[in-house]
RNA sequence: GGCGACGUGGCCAAGUGGCAAGGCAAGGGUCUGCAAAACCCUCAUCAGGGGUUCAAAUCCCCUCGUCGCCUCCA
């Protein structure tokens, strides 16, 4: 048994074999930089390095490409309302969807291409298409004959014929066919270009992709991935231009994560009903979206309101709570114990590798987390000791690593209190023994409002941070 | 109008032919001076209708509903 994708161009789940073995080459469309970046995004690269993360863990090593796209009619729109410079403005965001991904504990890619710096590639591709007859220059633009390319439309299932009756196509006499999309965009006078053979211009969106894949992972890769907002027109037309080029099969898989929505409707700029990711994030944990990401299928809509992020953060604790020690003064070292324990760890392992293994299906993973977390517990209250539970809570731990989820509380706190709290909780337990609850409570509320939370045993008080 | 997806308990969500995972919420209980945590117990027949099958949430058909793409979009 391996691993089994879901495949966009097939609409089958497809057994994973790459093309070379234990060698993925990905490749996941990153995002246009003119503005700040929304959960939706951190949706979308939370779900690859998600995807990423498996198969390393399953034993693959995985070359990462993610492009930014630096130059496009968007970033040139907003540069000029705001009067700064194009390149300076897609640096500035670039700069900042990095912060992002290391906020969200998101791996680094293996490399990050920008138009900007492709532009040798993108031209040499652009004039092989013209040269091959898959494309034409008119005035300065140069377009894809899409009527050339016999399986146009392949991977959204759409048909050029059919495609022409949604009447939503832009009209333009310069193009030989609606359909035809540019591969280069002749620049108005104060827009960035670049000179070439048929007109000073810039890059039309789709081409950089193809010129990157081909220059970084090669003519052919194993998976291509990005919103299923991107199936058309982008990745249409990604194919539609690399097969062109190299007359060759594009890439194996095609994966597409669902949007994320907010009241039902998909989150989006033109919508406006925007969360950003910092503002996400300085209310709930990094781990608290990768939780919610995890919890659904990646190819389904991804609800998101308060009830659902209150759940989540509800579930990280509940996660967390497996990796408590145990009671104070626990002894209970039974073989009946140890035996439930290890026979939940190989439970555990083998479903959530045989849930991940079909189409990395995380929410079934996810609920095998969650029985290894309760017979954890379970053991814990029957008083097992530290050296029982510990191979049950390091498995717990290595798969959570594995879904990028930080159980520990997050690094850097202060540990500098930790004696006064310490002394603090002798103090009440003194006072509990003469039975003056008054204060003793008083140390407890007092401690609570600072984010120290008490936990009373029979055998003794533990304390954590909120 | 075209293409596609989806509709599982109060909420989120797995499961896609053989007695419906998991999380959150809710109720009851154990423990506790109280609280918190943890543990135990309870809580759905799968939008509706028809069909195929020994057997369907799971396959087929129809109806209703929701969403996505077809224009920039993760």
């Amino acid at each position: 048994m391996g691993i089994k994708i879901y495949n966009t161009l097939t609409r089958k789940k497809e057994d994973f074999v790459t093309i070379e073995p234990h060698k993925v080459r990905m490749y996941v469309c990153g995002p246009t930089v003119y503005s700040n970046a929304h959960i939706g995004h951190a949706m979308s690269s939370l779900v690859f390095d998600i995807i990423k993360r498996y198969l390393e863990y399953r034993g693959y090593s995985v070359n990462h490409v993610m492009n930014f796209t630096d130059v496009d009619d968007k970033i040139i729109n907003r540069a000029n309302q705001q009067g700064v410079d194009p390149f300076e403005l897609a640096e500035g965001y670039i700069k900042e969807f990095r912060r992002h991904l290391a906020d969200l504990n998101i791996l680094p890619a293996t490399f990050n291409p920008r138009a900007t710096q492709e532009m040798p590639q993108i031209l040499e591709m652009i004039q092989g298409l013209i040269d091959k007859g898959y494309a034409y220059p008119k005035d300065g633009d140069v377009y894809f004959r899409v009527t050339r390319d016999e399986d146009y439309g392949k991977l959204s299932g759409r048909k050029l014929d059919e495609m022409q009756a949604g009447a939503r196509i832009d009209v333009d006499d310069r193009k030989e066919h609606p359909m035809d999309f540019a591969l280069w965009k002749a620049a108005k006078p104060d827009e960035p270009a670049w000179d070439t053979a048929w007109g000073r211009g810039r890059p039309g969106w789709h081409i950089e992709c193809s010129a990157m894949n081909l220059a970084h992972l090669g003519e052919q890769i194993d998976i291509h991935g990005g919103g299923n907002d991107l199936i058309f027109p982008h990745h249409e037309n990604e194919i539609a231009q690399s097969e062109s080029f190299t007359g060759k099969p594009f890439s194996r898989y095609w994966v597409h994560n669902g949007m994320l929505t907010l009241s039902g409707e998909k989150m989006s700029k033109s919508i406006g009903n925007l969360v950003s990711i910092d503002e996400f994030l300085s209310k709930h944990s990094a781990s608290t979206l990768r939780l919610m990401v995890l919890n659904s299928g990646y190819r389904s809509p991804l609800t998101f309101n308060d009830e659902v992020i209150g759940a989540a953060e509800k579930g990280l604790e509940r996660l967390r709570s497996a990796l408590k020690p145990a009671l104070p003064g626990a002894s209970n070292t039974s073989e009946d114990v140890k035996k439930s324990l290890d026979e939940q760890i190989k439970k555990t392992r083998d479903a959530f590798i045989e849930n991940m293994d079909d189409d990395f299906n995380s929410a079934g993973a996810l609920g095998n987390l969650f029985d290894l977390v309760r017979v954890i517990n379970q053991a814990r209250a029957d008083g097992a000791s530290d050296e029982i539970l510990k191979p049950a809570q390091a498995v717990l731990n290595e798969l959570c690593g594995v879904f990028g989820l930080i159980l520990e509380k997050e690094t850097g706190e202060d540990q500098s209190a930790a004696p006064f709290i310490d002394y603090l909780v002798e103090l009440r337990t003194e006072m509990r023994k003469q039975k003056l609850f008054a204060f003793s409570d008083q140390i407890r509320d007092r401690l609570s409002s600072m984010g120290i939370v008490l936990e009373d045993s029979k055998d003794g008080t533990t304390w954590h941070r909120a």
